[in-house]
DNA sequence: CACTGACGTCAACAGGCGTTTACATCCACC
DNA sequence: GGTGGATGTAAACGCCTGTTGACGTCAGTG
């Protein structure tokens, strides 16, 4: 059993882990500007300086949030029917992975200022609308097809930031089986074409 | 012609309006902790410490933003018909009234890590939701139908937030018209009932 | 075992923040 | 027409921010 390194106590690797883990939950909670590295230092457990040391700056280490939970979105995206979205959106809304799926989609509304940010957000958001608008039949040339899966990928992050960041209920404290049904009729009514 | 003041050079009313408008305006396009008093008072025209002379702090103008967009926004409101309903979301989210109302819709979602303001956000967030459920037919026993409101309220502030902070096409630029049909759609699937 | 590079700690810095204080200036009223 | 309160100004304060540099300390290698 020799183990590589369960835990060893210097470990470059697990104290940057620890960093982009304390500081997506502050940057999603708290937004960018209102969180200080400190803040997420003292979280990680780890020294204030290792910042800047990982990441080069504050900047970088938001950056490397957005990006870390835009690859995990893409992987946990894998394909679906249109009516298997309603379903998704619901999951990831609610949460049912406790704590990191809803903050990956809050962390999409945060601002840093920063232009490659901002850059990195519109992307992931413009692959979203496609795939969904393509799933409801999109050919690239149905500009109000666009328009409304653009509409869905807002309402399902207007329902992430409202729980997160409120308590209005039952909204708040709805889980992914109470959000299914009334996303289901939401999306439909958006995306299906009545002929 | 002894027009009482149109102009004076000493002003406080007008100054104290002066500097709402910029708080407003900067706190819903940067967020609270982004904005400094500084930016607001030269957005302004005025001297920074005026903005404790009127307001006590920057808390407390933040605080006033938030009590006059929600006196302007009840003002406006008005009772409706389900049928209107995408209309009006439609023309507030698109910003019929030139910077104006959007603004107000976004500064709902900013957070100042103040209570009070958390409250005051989530009273004007629940009379809506309670507005609209009502207008589709809530009597106050159906919990689904309120959280489908909520649902309808949470993806209007989604558009809003998406329009004024990304550049995602053709979202971001689409106008009342545009948007009205899509709204349509989503409201009356989400919330009309199928017997 | 000594050494070297990686990893972590500590303290300090320069700048920006919100706020306050003391002081000018204006305007209405007696 | 002076006087006092209202309005605006300027500078400074203390605090907190992000970042850095010099300094310990551990772990693997020869």
């Amino acid at each position: 059993m020799t183990s590589p390194a369960p835990t060893r106590r210097r470990d470059a690797a697990r104290t940057r882990q620890l960093l982009l883990e304390a500081a997506r939950a502050r940057f999603a909670d708290d937004g960018y500007a209102a969180t200080t590295v400190r803040d997420i230092a003292d979280d990680a457990g780890v020294n204030v300086a290792l910042i800047s040391r990982y990441f080069r700056s504050k900047e970088g280490l938001f950056e490397a949030c957005l990006t870390t939970a835009v690859d995990e979105m893409r992987r946990a995206a894998g394909s679906a029917t249109l009516a298997e979205v309603p379903q998704r959106i619901a999951e990831q809304a609610a949460g049912i992975d406790s704590g990191g799926i809803p903050q990956r989609l809050v962390l999409l509304l945060r601002s840093s200022g920063d232009a490659r940010a901002d850059e990195i957000r519109i992307g992931i958001l413009r692959s979203y609308a496609d795939n969904l608008a393509t799933l409801a039949g999109w050919t690239g040339d149905d500009d109000d097809l666009l328009l409304r899966a653009q509409i869905a990928i807002a309402a399902s992050l207007g329902i992430a930031m409202l729980r997160s960041k409120t308590r209005l209920e039952p909204l708040a404290s709805a889980g992914a089986q109470e959000l299914v049904d009334p996303l289901s009729d939401l999306i439909s009514g958006l995306l299906e074409r009545r002929a």
